[in-house]
DNA sequence: ACGCTATCCTGATCGC
DNA sequence: TGCGATCAGGATAGCG
């Protein structure tokens, strides 16, 4: 699924298609993603405009004049495409919502596996909805710091890896990054949390922001689903270092002139790539 | 309380 | 060419 930089990149995108337009129209086109399709969406949010499109961890808030919320999650699968005015392409299989503007625009959420979610709350409420109530910090904020990453660690003993994935401590990565930003900071995936040292927290606190910038900076990873929303692929995935390269030579240790073969290996039923050089486990 | 597992779904790919 | 098995970028209910 798209992570933090693949939303972050739809999200800019979507900016000048949406914020100050007012909604034409709303199609729901199925009864739901993983959860229904909320009561009142395509009606409530039309005849004032969008005020502000935000980002919070993995989630694409539509902020309304009149004080509701639009929230999209887009799962594994899910994808927002723009098509400006004047462009009639047939409808994509999957468009399970389409937003039309009323300058007519139309910006659609495909989502196959329907993994995706949609919510529709008043903004003021925000900090109640189950999907915001228990975030973690964002990695890109001020609040990120060497300080509150030791912290959001040493409350468990659960894999470094797990720990990272988990939105309730830190948001906005996903199963890539984790393991781009453990490969950088040369951290084993299955260290305990709570036994990174100061400096390997550091470490990781700093690889973790320069590799969220560098994907962003790159419109994020394109593996299978995620596109930008004029249908362009990103291009982070060509510069990944560890995932997906299950037996390619480790580049850092190639630099040093070993030869060093990326490993797989699976954590709570998901794919870990690392360097069995670069990560060493202690305690193993 | 915590940490792991299975699950929601479709589609792409691989091996036979 | 076809068929079954396997694997996917996430979140979360429920279990021990």
């Amino acid at each position: 699924m798209p992570e933090l930089p693949e939303v972050e990149t739809i999200l800019q995108s979507m900016k000048p298609a949406l914020e100050g337009q007012t909604l034409s129209s709303i199609e729901v086109n199925r009864p739901d993603l993983r959860l229904p399709f909320p009561q009142g969406l395509s009606t409530i949010p039309l005849h004032q405009p969008v005020t502000r499109l935000r980002r919070r961890a993995k989630y694409i808030l539509i902020d309304f004049q009149h004080g509701w919320t639009i929230l999209i999650h887009l799962g594994m699968s899910g994808r927002l495409f723009i098509n400006p005015a004047g462009e009639n392409l047939p409808p994509r299989k999957h468009e399970h919502l389409v937003l039309w503007t009323k300058d007519k625009n139309r910006i659609a959420l495909v989502d196959p596996r329907r993994f995706g979610m949609v919510c529709l709350f008043r903004t003021t409420q925000e900090n109640q909805q189950p999907q915001l109530a228990h975030l973690g910090m964002e990695p890109l904020s001020s609040q990120f710091t060497t300080q509150t990453l030791t912290k959001a660690l040493a409350t468990t003993r659960m894999p470094i890896k797990n720990a990272l994935l988990d939105q309730r401590r830190i948001v906005g990565l996903g199963n890539i990054y984790v393991c781009e930003a453990l490969f950088k900071a040369r951290i084993h995936p299955q260290r305990a949390a709570n036994s990174l040292n100061a400096r390997e927290v550091k470490r990781l606190h700093s690889f973790i922001i320069e590799i969220l910038q560098a994907a962003i900076a790159a419109g994020g990873s394109t593996l299978r689903d995620y596109v930008h929303t004029d249908g362009q692929p990103g291009a982070f995935q060509n510069l990944h270092l560890v995932y997906g390269r299950e037996g390619e030579s480790c580049s850092t240790c190639l630099t040093k002139g070993r030869i060093v073969l990326i490993q797989r290996m699976t954590q709570s039923n998901r794919s870990t790539f690392f360097c069995p050089h670069c990560q060493k486990n202690p305690h193993k």
